[in-house]
DNA sequence: CTGGGATCAGCAACCACATACATAC
DNA sequence: TTGTATGTATGTGGTTGCTGATCCC
């Protein structure tokens, strides 16, 4: 059964936003997204293939379908045959584009419909962050020219080269950026973000003011692009810790999922690199100011880079959002098999795979948001204690800048 | 075994206001 | 029947305070 738009009713649906829940046809994203700024913040992608209700989040290059991370995992498991499948990750993008510019951004998407442009909305590829120059500061009048930000797609078997990677991503790091591409021969289930090569750090780099106008309140962290890539909210991976535990779902006391001794350089360098973000010590000892914490960023595009879209529209409730351990982050998704031969036993990755899908299944029954303009007026709007105050009044939590008026 | 205090988790209430919805004309 | 104007109800998120459960002495 085709899924239809969530919208018009009427035409098939291809797109996924996550902030409104919804899936759209071409047509009715762009209207629905141009209407305000707000709306075009929203990051979408695709829709998944074959259930028709989750965003997709990797595509089947054998298959030709793009499949959320569920149905990646049904329809990629040992025993469906399917576990040597490539697949490439899919990123999301905001703002308004044509249905030209998506098919440029999805180029494995050949039927997309042509869409009529909205009088109210710029055409897009004119507007994309993609400039090198505009990765540094996004914040303020500027806004108004990211409305697009469009995320790159990555071959999982076959990592595009830097060079490749380049234009469609922009530089979010410059020539210091280190593309780190995934492990060949990706195995059926999830994907990873955790770069298979160590991060390479180059301290001199970050000596030498190359980096002295970055700041990391300005950087895309892109974790939400992590729960695109993985089809996983952050919710889901709190779920994940909640209860028992992440024990509960793999047992780790017995096994521990993450083979800590494999990889500890990697793990703990970005850790030690990524926690410490406002607390990071400068080459003279002293406290690091935002102009310092260029390595924090480095470190995140790193990670995000590959599968990601360096959207450069970061914020605080960005950061906040995510609510992801940076350990986590880090390391592999919980539910990663570290490989054929994981120190996972089959049965045990079996019944956490059974309760982690029993749990995912309970959730679809929590808090729906029903009205997103709502929503993103709560997101945005000021509070003392809590509580919404009145326009101008003074408050003392801004979601928007974490600041005080008083 | 019982009682009292400390601690914790879960939950409802609160706030302003844009917007959905209902009603009247 | 359709369009417009008006009034009412709803929903949104962070914080606080209340309540019940649990633990320890």
């Amino acid at each position: 059964m085709v899924p239809l738009c969530g919208f018009c009713g009427k035409q098939r649906s291809m797109i996924y936003c996550r902030s409104d829940a919804a899936s759209l046809c071409l047509s009715c994203d762009r209207s629905v997204h141009s209407a305000n700024a707000l709306s075009r913040r929203h990051r979408r992608t695709l829709l998944c293939d074959r259930c028709g209700l989750q965003p997709a989040s990797v595509r089947c290059l054998e298959d030709n379908t793009s499949l959320c991370q569920n149905c990646d995992w049904n329809g990629h498991d040992a025993a469906s045959g399917a576990s040597g499948h490539k697949r490439q990750a899919i990123n999301c993008y905001s703002g308004c584009p044509s249905s030209a510019e998506l098919s440029r951004i999805w180029s494995f998407i050949i039927d997309i419909p042509t869409v009529a442009a909205e009088p109210n909305c710029e055409d897009g590829l004119s507007m994309m962050t993609i400039d090198d120059s505009d990765v540094t500061n996004h914040h303020g009048a500027s806004d108004d020219k990211r409305l697009l930000e469009i995320a790159n797609t990555a071959l999982m078997s076959d990592p595009p080269s830097p060079d490749k990677l380049k234009p469609l991503i922009g530089s979010s790091s410059g020539d210091g950026f280190d593309v780190l591409p995934l492990a060949t021969d990706q195995p059926a289930g999830p994907v990873s973000a955790t770069p298979k090569v160590p991060y390479a750090r180059d301290d001199n780099k970050f000596n030498d003011g190359m980096y002295e106008d970055l700041c990391v309140d300005d950087a895309d962290l892109t974790f939400e692009n992590y729960e695109e890539l993985f089809g996983t909210s952050h919710i889901r991976i709190e779920e994940l810790f909640d209860d028992a535990g992440i024990d509960s779902y793999f047992e780790m006391k017995e096994t521990p999922p993450f083979d800590f001794n494999e990889q500890p350089k990697i793990v703990q360098l970005q850790c030690s690199d990524v926690v410490p973000a406002d607390c990071a010590m400068s080459n003279t000892g002293e406290r690091a100011d935002s102009s310092l914490c260029i390595p924090v960023r480095q470190v995140r595009s790193s990670i995000s880079h590959p599968l990601s879209g360096l959207t450069g529209e970061s914020s605080a409730g960005d950061h906040q959002d995510c609510g992801v351990s940076p350990i986590l982050l880090m390391g592999e998704p919980p539910w990663y098999s570290p490989g054929p031969e994981g120190s996972l036993a089959g049965g045990s990755r079996d019944s956490a795979l059974t309760r982690y899908k029993e749990k995912k299944k309970k959730r679809m029954f929590d808090k729906k948001i029903r009205y997103a303009s709502r929503k993103a007026r709560a997101d945005v709007r000021k509070r003392v204690k809590g509580r919404f105050i009145k326009a101008g009044e003074a408050y003392d939590y801004d979601p928007l800048s974490q600041t005080r008026s008083y």
